[in-house]
DNA sequence: CCTCCATATGACCACCCGGTCACATTCCGG
DNA sequence: CCGGAATGTGACCGGGTGGTCATATGGAGG
């Protein structure tokens, strides 16, 4: 969405603006992010910037593009062993790199938080797209699980993806919480998966 | 935190000037929300509404204070169910009559949805305060399920905590998503807890 | 009736925002 | 070296914000 000026940038300065905004936007939510401190911090001036985009909300969805993109590339590695692990390792292993990315680019991180609890109307079609876009493999993933039988098939299907849904954005939420000790996060993630896995009621076989 | 002169108003302006900026804290956050709106739409004068409060924020604890207190009677009849009723019986109880606050007084409902997404500095020591409050009776509800057995002793209890109040969270933003079906809704609330209480796992006893 | 104090008012302030535009600068092909 | 196209610039615009304050209004007690 960015005009060709902006590709036509020496990469330096393009890097710079980008590096910029992802910083804004990770301080604040779309609405409250600021154009113009944006410009400030980046040493440019405040035309030049919509000589490379049409105006804020074009950066923004920019800015989201890039990240996701990032953090979709960071993800990889997990679904490359969709074959060899279970439904539940699989999670296990998804929320861990999840974790290692928010920890990585805490930037990044906070921009997608922001993202998805943006209530603007002109970022809510993009969102619903680009929730699309990080659900589908996971909901893969959950189908192969109801499917083989690693997951009750009593389960209510739309129950279950919810539960996840609702779980994984708590725990992504609180990936940078301070005051987290690394070492013990990891365990921690497992934990809450754990009580995902068995459920609450006591079980008989053990 | 209202200036005496507020308490002095009659009580009919005193509740146009509560609603009017009800109606405004629900259709934005805290940081978005106009004060100009609502004097405007209370049909005072700006001056005024610093005769009764210091500020902005003084006016918006006011109300979050206001629209908490509101739910909580709302709920109370919930808990005196607390010695009748089991861990998983108290808690679908609970949510069914959250949903029933959130469709009796949506615009109180929407207030405390963007309350509690709020990142706004200034609200959120105010902010830590108020989940406290909410989450004492969860607690006691939890240690009381742990306590008897009816939940599994085996469960990490943070890790309980965790995942039902991210449920919580994300069953409550659903309560009004338009195109919801009210007989239907209540039998979802019901499948989602029952995908907590039983986990994912098959169980070989049923 | 007059005084005094609480209350009501809205013009006004400084500051911020996203966006525009006439003009300066840079760059490059002829 | 020139001329035209691409790019850079920041003063400026209209409109919004939370907050202030001198002044006007009202009502109760002596």
């Amino acid at each position: 969405m960015p005009k060709a000026t902006f590709f036509n940038l020496p990469g330096k300065k393009r890097d710079l603006i980008t590096n910029q905004a992802v910083q804004e936007f990770a301080r604040h939510p779309y609405e409250g992010a600021s154009l113009s401190a944006i410009v400030s911090r980046a040493g440019i001036a405040k035309g030049s910037m919509y000589q490379y985009f049409t105006g804020k909300k074009d950066l923004y969805q920019y800015i989201i593009q890039e990240v996701y993109e990032k953090k979709r590339e960071f993800l990889k590695p997990v679904w490359e062993e969709k074959d060899r692990l279970n439904f539940f390792e699989l999670a296990s292993l998804y929320y861990r790199r999840s974790w290692h990315f928010a920890r990585k680019y805490p930037l990044h991180h906070r921009v997608t938080v922001n993202f998805w609890e943006s209530r603007d109307i002109a970022v809510r079609d993009e969102m619903l797209h680009k929730k699309e876009v990080r659900s589908t493999e996971f909901l893969e993933m959950l189908e192969a699980g109801l499917l083989s039988g690693v997951i009750s098939r009593s389960a209510d299907k739309d129950a279950v993806w919810f539960v996840y849904h609702a779980v994984a954005k708590a725990l992504i939420d609180n990936f940078l919480d301070p005051g987290v000790n690394p070492e013990s996060h990891e365990a921690y993630i497992n934990s809450v998966l754990t009580v995902l896995e068995l459920g609450l009621r006591p079980r008989k076989e053990q």
